[in-house]
DNA sequence: GATAAAATGAGAATAGTTATCAACTTTAGG
DNA sequence: CCTAAAGTTGATAACTATTCTCATTTTATC
């Protein structure tokens, strides 16, 4: 990945901004000041970004949702090669909503953990 | 939400559905029975079977994907109401990775944690 | 069984994102 | 500091997942 205007001109954007902007958010802002930027290079540059390491993006699973019948708390891991979505028991995060809670002063009401990584059958 | 017999053979063919399917996937294993179900059906009713608690839809955030450039360990919260995404720091889940990898075998490489509720402002 | 409310199938519509491609930038080597 | 190769850009078409619309059919209630 070599220098780019555009690059740096969004990832300064993102910088600056506090909240965690959706890229239409981006998109709003950074046409502002760069009226010819186009979209296309926006979400290139967010994806090149964050494969690199230097941002991060957020969006527990990829493209589309899963649906699971087991109701009771408990969390997933999706292997990222087979992309299969295993279960893992709420035991890893013990408390986990109240120590949030307890430390943010918010209403919390779920929570969602999506571990990523490769399972055991496409590790051998 | 009354009876339909839509609803319930898609249901049943979730719970006969060991992996959490997406809904492309059951859509291709209920039309081997069914064939004259329609997509808006299954997902109309995977929406109103995730609203009356009876499965969950596991997707982090709703629509559109969220970048932070901090790529340090840490969650975030999303508030119901305002959609405004917060930190929260990676202590409320102490050594998560470790424990789940201890559970499962698998390699793990990364963690996402997202709450859902309503802010402090929002509360008010 | 008549009637109102809810659910259906088909396909159009939408939102978010990615792909394509010709023109332009950046980098490295001579 | 010129040039060729590699990388990046903007514009727009294409794609994917999901929701909406609406005429028809099912379900629940009296």
């Amino acid at each position: 990945m070599n220098y780019s205007r555009q690059r740096e001109i969004i990832l300064n954007t993102l910088k600056q901004n506090v909240v965690h902007p959706t890229a239409e958010y981006l998109y709003d802002v950074l046409k502002k000041e760069n009226p010819s930027i186009s979209l296309a290079t926006l979400y290139r540059n967010l994806n090149q970004l964050a494969e690199n390491g230097i941002i991060k993006k957020i969006d527990g699973l990829e493209s589309s949702s899963h649906y699971d019948h087991n109701t009771h708390e408990h969390y997933h891991f999706i292997c990222d090669k087979c992309k299969k979505v295993f279960d893992i028991s709420a035991d890893v995060a013990p408390d986990l909503v109240k120590k949030a809670q307890d430390e943010t002063g918010f209403t919390i009401m779920g929570s969602d953990i999506v571990f990523h990584g490769i399972c055991k059958d496409c590790n051998e």
